[in-house]
RNA sequence: GCCGUUGUAGCUCAGUGGUAGAGCACUUCCUUGGUAAGGAAGAGGUCGUGAGUUCAAUUCUCAUCAACGGCUCCA
């Protein structure tokens, strides 16, 4: 016998060999029918496996992470046992869960899918599903396992096994397929009760470009019908909120053929928030002790080779233009223009920390798919500062920007993000990082321990840092699920020795100070396309493009609405008169949908009364107000940047 | 850059081997209406661009540009 613990602490007792199913079926039939998987000791495990020692016991299920995750992955089995049998010279790569659904990397030998194999293969899946096959858990010898796939002639999965330790090697087989695979699963196909494949993409073997493309198909999979119509409602609800729909709708920006891909138009709207963070970073900086300056857009060839960037960022810049024998580059980073400001006069300890702010325009030539509307741009401006201090201001000047990112992400109401610890990779020293094993170490404990001591929630990851040094990055995603980097506070320990940065200590001796690359509001392009779709379009006041709509009822009360806007315009709020001779439900609907946040009604009555109907975006007529009452509310609002 | 898809009016989209349509937006006129769409008329497109096949191409083929979904890469 042994002994299972329940999550509740109850501990009950099972004959040896007991599976985590039939340990839910002995607590409720209804139960097991949802059991997907199960949590034994900290590892999750099929359901059926049969249990041969005592263990801590957690049934998973769909509203479990790893219930979900086994589900999903038990469905690109399912998908890729549709795909064999549709195809039966297929090899298959890895098939994960991913975030929301799964994928499996396949190689078709040529053959390209479309559309219509996909609705074919979802036709197939269903009828597969409903055989209610169980997924078979088999241990297999690393030998076995090599000839199994030798004589399938499969190069990938033989690839995959040259890692696997022998006594470690399981196959699952469901129905006519059999895979190279970890596990867990799910009990049997029969759970798997709607069907998506979303998208066919190609994907490179490993991730690496040099290698060949595979294909890969996206899915999605729900325990019923109901949850996958939930989710494709919700797909729909996303896309509207997509940066690049309400950027267009609001007037925001616009991209055109003959100025270039990923190379924005500000209209006028999208100016108006350009111009109000920029008048929040400059307020925020000028308290915090930032003097701001301003440097050309260009520069020669030998100041990138001086910053070290041109041989670890030629590709991401526009390539040079030649003058007089000498190449000029567009600036892809402010940095070692800054650097070049630090070092135009001579610098004593008493100057430190020196924090050089500007909103500077770099141009990067990213390639031409990675561009996403504003979010990924090939010309930005970046709310840049670079902070030269001694190492002993290094912790609090770090800190001191942490903190003003927390106050920017209050402001505007940011809650879902992650700090990103991002370190080096000490096997790409030289290659991708500048080759101080010392220097790192340090410089990535001093980082952290910012993170410790403040007590900031964040995440580790390797690999990520900056050709100079660690950072923390601060990571979003887009409404349709793209993750980008919205923030950034970086290290930097080589740019000072290389530019011969230098100030005289207090013992009169020469010393390179350590530099910060902080951009918290990270660029205009990427933030204010995050913004639109954390708003939804619907910015606050003091963001609002335009902040006040006058709205008469008819053309009678145009003039009493003019001096209603003058009024407005005197006070600094921008308003406009909507002086169409249409019906008030008509100019409320069209103002409702350009999400104006005030709109004011004006008729005989409000003449008469010398007052203002306000109504507000999304709220309704909140009643009327003098107009002095409602200039001073509104001021207030904009003035603290209220996010309503 | 790579794989795939798409490209018709300002926007959203129909449509066809015989040189184009709808709704909204726009202009004009009528209407002067109290909290999410009043009515009528009009204007607007060398069907992304270039070449080829054809008596004839927006439609078929190829190339190219751009956008979109991914991969790779990044603020």
């Amino acid at each position: 016998m042994i002994n299972i613990t329940l999550p509740d602490g109850a501990i009950r007792e099972y004959p040896e060999g007991t599976s985590a199913l039939e340990i839910a079926k002995s607590i409720s039939e209804g139960l097991a029918r949802k059991v997907l998987a199960a949590n034994i000791n900290g590892q999750v495990w099929d359901a059926t496996r049969p249990i041969h020692e005592d263990a801590a016991l957690k049934l998973l299920t769909w509203d479990d992470t790893e219930g979900k995750s086994t589900f999903w992955h038990s469905s690109a089995h399912l998908m890729a046992e549709a795909v064999e049998s549709m195809f039966p010279n297929v090899k298959f790569w890895v098939g994960p869960a991913i975030d929301k659904g799964f994928y499996y990397d396949m190689d078709l030998g040529g053959k390209q899918l479309n559309e219509e194999d996909l609705r074919k293969l979802e036709t197939k899946m269903n009828e597969l599903a409903k055989k209610q096959n169980g997924y078979q858990r088999k241990a297999v010898s690393k030998n076995d396992a090599i000839k199994y796939f030798a004589e399938k002639g499969d190069e990938y999965k033989l690839d995959l096994l040259q890692n696997l330790k022998d006594g470690e090697i399981t196959f699952y087989t469901q129905g006519a397929f059999t895979d190279l695979c970890r596990g867990p699963h799910i009990p049997n196909t029969g759970f798997i009760k709607a069907i998506r494949l979303t998208g066919i993409a190609g994907a490179y073997w490993k991730g690496d470009e040099k290698n060949k493309m595979l294909t890969r198909v996206y899915g999605v999979t729900f325990p019923s019908q109901k949850d996958l119509d939930a989710y494709l409602l919700m797909l729909e609800e996303a896309k509207k909120r997509d940066h690049r729909k309400l950027g267009k709708e609001l007037g925001i920006f616009s991209f055109d053929d003959e100025v270039g891909p990923g190379l924005p138009l500000w209209l006028p709207n999208g100016t108006i928030i350009i111009e109000e963070l920029e008048k929040l970073a400059k307020e925020t900086e000028q308290r915090a002790g930032y003097k701001r300056v301003v440097t050309p857009h260009i520069a020669k060839e030998s100041l990138y080779i001086t910053s070290g960037h041109l041989p670890y960022y030629e590709e991401s810049m526009y390539p040079p233009m030649e003058l007089e024998g000498v190449k000029y580059y567009l600036k892809a980073m402010n940095c070692p223009h800054h650097h070049k400001i630090f070092a135009a006069e001579p610098k004593s300890y008493k100057d430190l920390p020196l924090r050089l702010a500007e909103y500077g325009t770099c141009y990067r030539y990213e390639q031409s798919g990675e561009l996403f509307g504003l979010m990924r741009v090939r010309c930005l401006h970046m709310n840049d500062a670079h902070i030269y201090c001694t190492k002993e201001q290094f912790y609090e000047e770090f800190k001191a920007v942490n903190e003003m990112y927390l106050k920017y992400f209050k402001i505007f109401g940011i809650d879902k993000y992650v700090m990103r610890l991002s370190l080096h990779d000490p096997s790409k020293l030289g290659k991708k990082y500048i080759d101080e094993s010392e220097l790192w170490k340090e410089t990535e404990t001093l980082v952290r321990d910012v993170l410790v001591k403040t007590k900031t929630p964040f995440v580790e990851v390797p690999d990520e840092a900056a050709f100079y040094g660690p950072k923390i990055d601060v990571q979003i995603w887009s409404t349709i699920g793209r993750e980008f980097t919205l923030a950034t506070n970086q290290v930097d320990f080589a740019q000072g020795r290389r530019f011969k940065l230098e100030f005289t200590n207090n013992e009169n001796n020469p010393e390179t100070p350590l530099i910060i690359h902080r951009a918290p509001l990270g660029t205009h392009e990427r933030f204010i396309g995050f913004l639109l779709e954390h708003y939804a379009g619907k910015f606050p006041v003091w963001l609002a493009p335009l902040q006040v709509k006058i709205l008469p009822i008819s053309d009678k009360f145009m003039g009493y609405a003019q001096t209603i806007l003058e009024s407005l315009k005197n006070a600094d709020i921008r308003a406009e008169v909507d002086d169409r001779s249409e019906k008030i439900g008509k100019k409320i609907r069209d103002t409702e949908i350009a999400r104006v946040p005030f709109m004011l009604v004006i008729g005989e009555k409000e003449m008469n009364e010398e007052k203002i109907a306000v109504r507000r975006q999304g709220k309704g007529d909140l009643g009327s107000q003098t107009l002095p009452d409602f200039i001073n509310n509104l001021r207030n609002e904009i003035k603290n940047r209220i996010a309503e």
